[in-house]
DNA sequence: CGGTTCCTTGAGGATGATCAACGAGGGTGG
DNA sequence: CCACCCTCGTTGATCATCCTCAAGGAACCG
């Protein structure tokens, strides 16, 4: 969703900035804010106790993030950190409560929105499900080429390392790695320069 | 949530018998109705390639269910099936929609659900993706506890067998059961004739 | 060219899944 | 009341595979 910058500014929202890998909050933190990307991008992530990162979504320019908390009088269950240096604007949880009870056309596009997060955590859930490593990366891949690919059939780059990828699907980089070895001898990706293509 | 029987009916919901086991939707219907349930008790489930089965959620009596595919124009991602014989209240999308959109208690209160929801399979990815499978089903017995729990802070009875916890966590039977012999022996949960407290 | 980050490979071990078999309880019908 | 069946719980042995640890190589950037 996107809220537009000068409605949430007449309502007393401010703007800050945040350093790559800044933490925005952290996981038990109190949901205080909403807040919306005006620069930049975010990643929600959660660390277990092995020190073992899981990904659950990366936020970019013009998307907010954070905000079901804010509805349930909950504290975060993950953590958001910035990925590159981020302008990011808040602004308290009452005010947006009101703006969302206030402007039919958000409301309404914010329920899609909470409708949408659902839906893609049930993809989500049911990739991870799977032990087949094949299987959770080909789903994440696949999420990922819907969401931005072009429309052309042709293969995308995927911008993302190979930690990364092991942090999306619960994986570990070195069967993240394997894996993607063997799709590529199945031709179900291409990796060429060590860059990915799916 | 729970919407007013009498007001669904007036915008002109029907009532539906269903048998145990029945399917109610499948996996990639188009959803085309809201659901709730006026009687009875039914699951949301999805069974992956192994024909091992993935449950995502148990609705009861009062609860609504299979809600985010109508606002968002998508196809179910999951099978529900009725747990028991139930009575199902159902009611066009069209209509749904124009409800919580005339009724602005039912818009918060429908608001809030799905950020509750979120929430939730937010805390389910956490403990899923975390290959002990202690932890695993740790994290399930709290959930429930904390929904359904007396908040005396004794035990409660977990009304499952060992095959359905098996698939809220994703876990085998023979694993579930295991575990549960290991967490006994530490204290972490008590099983008497084969019930289970926690 | 030195450092940093990312990628890759190998060997070994831990552990959950799988397969097979049996036990326990509850309900039903004779 | 008992025999039977059906579901659920339990156990053991074996297997497959992902994780772990360790090491080194490749790309990129100042």
């Amino acid at each position: 969703m996107q809220i537009d910058l000068d409605l949430l500014f007449t309502w007393g929202a401010v703007a800050k900035k945040y350093q790559k890998d800044e933490i925005i909050f952290y996981e038990d933190d109190l949901a205080l804010f909403f807040y919306q990307i005006v620069e930049g991008s975010v990643k929600m992530f959660c660390t277990n106790e092995d020190g073992k990162d899981f990904t659950h979504g990366i936020f970019k320019k013009g998307s907010s993030f954070g905000e079901p908390p804010l509805l349930i009088d909950e504290v975060y269950p993950c953590n958001s950190i910035a990925m590159e240096n981020s302008v990011i604007i808040k602004i308290s949880k009452d005010k947006f409560l009101t703006i969302i009870e206030e402007y039919p056309e958000i409301n309404k596009s914010f329920m899609r929105l909470l409708a949408l997060r659902i839906f893609n955590k049930t993809i989500t859930t049911k990739a991870v499900i799977n032990q087949k490593p094949e299987f959770r990366i080909t789903a994440f891949l696949e999420h990922f080429k819907k969401h931005n690919g072009n429309d052309t059939g042709g293969k995308i780059q995927i911008p993302y390392t190979r930690q990364e990828i092991a942090e999306f699907t619960g994986l570990r980089v070195e069967t993240v790695i394997r894996t993607l070895t063997q799709m590529k001898n199945h031709k179900k990706v291409e990796i060429t320069n060590h860059k990915l293509f799916f």
